[in-house]
Formats: C-alpha cells, sequence, structure tokens
DNA sequence: TTGAAAGCGTTACCAG
DNA sequence: CTGGTAACGCTTTCAA
C-alpha cells in the first residue's frame, strides 16, 4: 500500500514519516544546510549551531539518509561481497571477519550468495543497479562480466581465485606451494602410490590444488596415482575412498584429499569400510585446517590458510582501490601453514 | 538545465560516468519518463517504445539505479541481516540460505556482524541510516532499541531468540522440547546422574536449552546433577568435560552438552583424557544436527534444527511485515528431530 | 560561519 | 500510451 499521503503524513503509528533534515532544521530555527554541515565530516558549524542542531535532532530521532546522500556523492559505501556454495566456507568466520573489516572503514556489506559459481549473472545486474563502490568476489566471473565491471568502473578483488591473463586484483592462499609441501614431505616419508581426491571441477580452489599435488607427483617421478572426485562434502569423501578401491584394488600409500572435510571422509571409509587406519595403514591428507581436522579423532595432516591476514588484506585491498581507482591491480599470495597432524606418516619434523 | 549526457564528462577511463535514464531517452530520442516506465513492472509501455528503449540502454550499458529508485520510492529493497560470532552458525549455509530466500523476493542482505552480542549499537545506527525496509536478527537488541526500530516503522524478525513479554516477531526452534526429548530418552534408559555443558551466559539459545533441560531433569526427579559452563567451541567442551570429572570425581552416566561441538570435545577428552568411551561408559548427547555430528567417529545423539525450513520461514515472515507493516508479531516455534545416534545409550526405538 | 539554490537519478502524478 | 514536472533527502557550490 503506497502512502498517498503528502500532507498529513507526520505521526500515524505505523507509517510513521522518519525525520528529515528540513524537519530537523526547521525545529532548531536554522537552515536544512547548516544541519547537513552538523552531520558531516568535515563540517564547518559553530559550537552553538552544534548543540541547536543535535538537540532538535535527537528529539525528532534523527538520523541521516544515506541512501540520498549515496546519490547525491555517488557513492553509496556499500560493496558486494560474493560467495557461492562452492565456496569453501572453511570456517563461517569468513564472512564475519570480511563484514567486521569493511565495518571498521564504514563500508557497509551487500551480501550475495550463489547456488552454483555460474549463477554471477542475475546476481552482478543487482550489485551494479545498486551502485556498489566495490565488488569482493570468492566466486568466478566471465570475461565479458569482468569488462563490464571494469566498464562501470567498479574495483574488483578476488578471494582465492585469480585469472590468469586478466589484469586483476586478488587475495589468495598459494595452494600449490602448499600441495607441495604436503606431496614432498610424503614422499619423503616413503609413499610411492598416491590417490587423490579432487573438489568439485567448477571449483577453482579444487583445480589449483589438484594440479599442484599431480605437478609436485611428477616432478617427484611418482606415476602411480589415481584420481577421483567429490563435492568437499564428508559423505562424498566417503564415496571417493571407496571408489578409490574399486579402482586400484588395493590401497594407495596415501591419499591426498582437496580439503580437509573430504580427508576426514576418507579416513572414516578406510576405517569402516576396509579396516585401513590412519597413519598406520595409510596416509591421509587436506587442507584448509578448518576446526574439525583438529578433533582428536582425525587430527588431519593439512596446511592451513591464513584466513585473518587474507580476509583484512582483501579488505583494505579493495578499499584502496575504491578511494584510488587508479591504482594498478595486485595480486597478493599467502603461504599456507603446514599441519604435522596424526593422519599421515610424515618424516620426523627437522629445524 | 540539467546536464544531458554531453560531450564534457564522458568517457575518461576511469571515471567514467554511468549512463542515467536521461542518456538513454535522448539516444532513443523519447521520455526520460518512457525509460522509467519500460524499466519498470507494471509498465504501461508499447512494445515500439520497449524496443527502442533497450536498444539505446544496450548500447549504453545502462542499468537503472536502485539508490535514486529507493529514494523515491521510500523502499531501499534491502534488508539488515545481523549475526554475531556467537550466533551458533551451525551451518555457514544459514546465511547463504537466507540470502537466497531473500534474493529471490528481490529483496538484497546488507550484513552486520557482531564481535559480541552487546555490540547492537553502532551497528543500529547504520541499520537506520540505510533504511533498510527489514531487520532479521540472529543477535538480541535491547528494550529502548527495539522501541527505536519500532518507532521507525521498521519490522524485525528474530532468529532463534525472543523476547518474552515483547511483541516481537520471531522463528524459532524449540530448543526446551528438545533438551526435553534427549533428558526423556536418557532417563528411561537409566541414567540417573548427570552432567551439563551450558553455552556462553549471554546466549539465548544455551541459556534456553541449559533451563531446557534442567526443568526436565527436575521433572524427572534427578538431582545429581553438575554444571560447567564453556563458549560453543570444541576446546572448551573438552576443557568442560575434564571439569565437570574434576568436579564430581567420578563421571556422570550421561552427558548434556548445550551444542554438538561442544558435545564433540566431551567425547574426545572422556576417551582420551579419562578412558571412558561413549556410549559404553558415558553417554553423551548434543544439540543442531551439525555436519561434524555425524561424522563416524562421533556420531553424536542430537537434535537437529530444520534449518532450511526456519530460515525460509523467517524470510517470508520478514517480506510480509514488509509489505504489510499492520501485520501483527507472530512467533513460530519449529520442532528439532531428535537423532539417535551412537554416542548415547537409548532405550530401543519404538514406533 | 551561515543560507539559498542547484542538482543526484529515479518514480509519481497529471494532462494530452 | 506518452511526455512534462514535481518530489525524494541529501551534499555542494556560491554569496552574504
Amino acid at each position: 500500500m503506497r502512502k498517498t499521503a503528502q500532507s498529513d503524513n507526520t505521526s500515524d503509528r505505523t507509517g510513521r514519516r522518519r525525520a528529515t533534515s528540513y524537519d530537523v532544521a526547521e525545529l532548531a530555527g536554522v537552515s536544512q544546510s547548516a544541519v547537513s554541515r552538523v552531520f558531516q565530516d568535515g563540517a564547518s558549524a559553530s559550537k552553538a549551531m552544534r548543540d541547536r542542531v543535535m538537540v532538535a535532532a535527537n528529539k525528532l530521532g534523527y538520523r541521516p539518509n544515506a541512501i540520498a546522500r549515496g546519490l547525491i556523492t555517488q557513492r553509496s559505501n556499500m560493496v558486494a561481497v560474493v560467495i557461492s556454495k562452492l565456496t569453501n566456507l572453511y570456517y563461517p568466520e569468513v564472512l564475519v571477519q570480511l563484514t567486521q573489516h569493511f565495518s571498521e572503514q564504514g563500508v557497509r556489506v551487500l551480501l550475495f550468495a550463489l547456488e552454483n559459481e555460474g549463477d554471477t549473472r542475475k546476481v552482478l545486474e543487482q550489485m551494479l543497479q545498486f551502485r556498489v563502490d566495490g565488488i569482493l568476489t570468492a566466486a568466478m566471473f566471465t570475461p565479458e562480466q569482468l569488462e563490464t565491471i571494469e566498464n562501470a568502473g567498479i574495483p574488483v578483488v578476488f578471494y582465492n581465485r585469480t585469472l590468469k591473463d586478466q589484469l586483476v586484483s586478488s587475495v589468495r592462499c598459494d595452494q600449490e606451494e602448499g600441495e607441495r609441501w604436503l606431496v614432498d614431505e610424503l614422499v619423503a616419508a616413503g609413499h610411492r602410490t598416491f590417490g587423490i581426491v579432487e573438489g568439485p571441477p567448477d571449483s577453482v580452489v579444487g583445480l589449483e590444488r589438484k594440479t599442484g599435488a599431480l605437478n609436485e607427483l611428477s616432478a617427484q617421478g611418482i606415476t602411480d596415482i589415481t584420481s577421483v572426485s567429490g563435492d568437499f562434502g564428508y559423505e562424498t569423501g566417503r564415496a571417493c575412498f571407496a571408489q578409490l578401491m574399486k579402482k586400484r584394488g588395493s590401497p594407495p600409500d596415501a591419499v591426498i584429499a582437496a580439503n580437509d572435510v573430504m580427508a576426514i571422509g576418507c579416513v572414516d571409509e578406510a576405517r569402516e569400510g576396509f579396516g585401513l587406519r590412519a597413519p598406520e595403514d595409510i596416509s591421509i591428507v587436506g587442507f584448509d585446517g578448518v576446526g574439525p581436522a583438529r578433533y582428536a579423532a582425525y587430527d588431519i595432516t593439512t596446511v592451513r590458510q591464513p584466513v585473518h591476514r587474507m580476509t583484512q588484506s582483501a579488505a583494505s585491498m579493495l578499499i584502496e582501490r575504491i578511494e584510488d581507482p587508479e591504482l594498478s591491480p595486485e595480486k597478493r599470495s599467502f603461504s599456507g601453514k603446514l599441519i604435522r597432524g596424526g593422519s599421515a606418516r610424515l618424516k620426523a619434523e627437522d629445524a
């Protein structure tokens, strides 16, 4: 129901019109511009003026309208944060931390959640319509979409994904390096046959981890490798291990899973389905360093992403680019941390 | 004189001015109002007009400015979603699902994340400034804050918390009922001495679960109860169990933890710290039905929240109230589902 | 330091 | 169905 009242729209119980700077100005007996100035940062307003205005404002419960402000300043003070279900939400905290970092800088977060990483079209349309000042995305965009964004002059920062050959900013954890560590440790400890549990085909992160592992295995001269593919979830972790066994007939020396949750699934399936214990009978490693990986029953050997530094970095990187659109793209890559859990037999740790 | 799209501020590489409906109108040779109408739902525009406008719009990459629209329609099409770190994010999916439900209704989500559940003040100010159409909150507000919101005419829906004696809408899982089930099952199976692992003191959900359990225990005539308190995390789950043992000297028959993660911690600490196995030596139950509770190594007996229905319900409830502010408050309470895991000895399941 | 007036990009209203 | 014009609530010159 639209409010047709233009003259008498003062104080009905529900649709009460919100006070505007004009209302405050009138009550305080000053000009509207004065009110505006009082509520700005670099204002020039006398103490007397300030007080009168604030009194009136409080009396009316006035709050500057950020929407109207955005319209005139051409700054919405909102950024879009895009995640997909695939977005390996290793911690829910990623989102919380991001939001807090932005919040500290006076930037609001407009959240977009994709069912699949391919649903970016509609979402992009919305972000553009809402005139977000910047985009932080943990989902991929097509080159055409990126061009659209570029044309609109909106800075973008990718989180844990990056387009090669594209001039875009990104913050990521060096997945290849992490996998290299894991492979090296496993090979050094004598493992020679490997199972790989990949992530879903459209996950960039999953892909990087898989190729990182495969490259290093090949560099180490390992050839006995069996791959299967899951969806990052526990159940497929179990299914993948079973599938691995079926494909090979006998267990590999080690299984490299694309994330911790699937690694956990593998541990369970190995034990319950095949009577194999990690690390005695088989080594199993994951990636991420999520909470459950530290549960005593699993104690997964993994690589932990420096989530806090990554979110922090991503947020400030985006804000920098909003404030200075001329800044050239920058890619920041963070090293993870190898966690020597009990799910894999590694060589003894030396200095 | 209004500035039409002219030679001055057109196409510098970065600050490129976005096309407005005036630009489109000029290029299409129609009025600005016509353009506006074409981009509206209940528009009245001829096919010919539509086509001409769309061609021009595409050529210019025009997108209606949702900010400007919000200003005139008095509808931002944004809702605030408030979570706190305490917000037992049993699944990250809660947020994702919520966002998707809203998205389907053409509503955007402005995310607010609180460090502590008490930090609502600044956040409230922001929500009001951005003129959100509604608020969905998994954090508590003070009565004064609620009044402010009420005065602003913004509908609120609480998620998994509700103020008694307050006329507010809410969606929640019936925690008391769930605890009642757990207690009844445990008592029926012969457990007589209990440990309670509470949640943090400022968590409403934790409080409800605790009192739910205590009430039912008392109704069942159980008096041997020891309580300790954690923060919903795995580590405190372990610490709590140890503390429980220290307090009591001997293990209770059963431990009721305020959530699954702490229950998992208890299972681990019981086994590793005290050589007690669940369910042979002790029964341990949790609450939520999170993913890790289903891992084979734990298989926690718990009550699962119907997250999908809850988020769905919360979103539509809020949207209803945005569309009809006269709607009276409504409290929806969902029953959970008892999951008979392997971490507790229960009586055999009958029909 | 203050006030008047011109936008920001839409939608709403009202004649034609 | 279409075009002109007035809001929406603010920030921003520009004079005073």
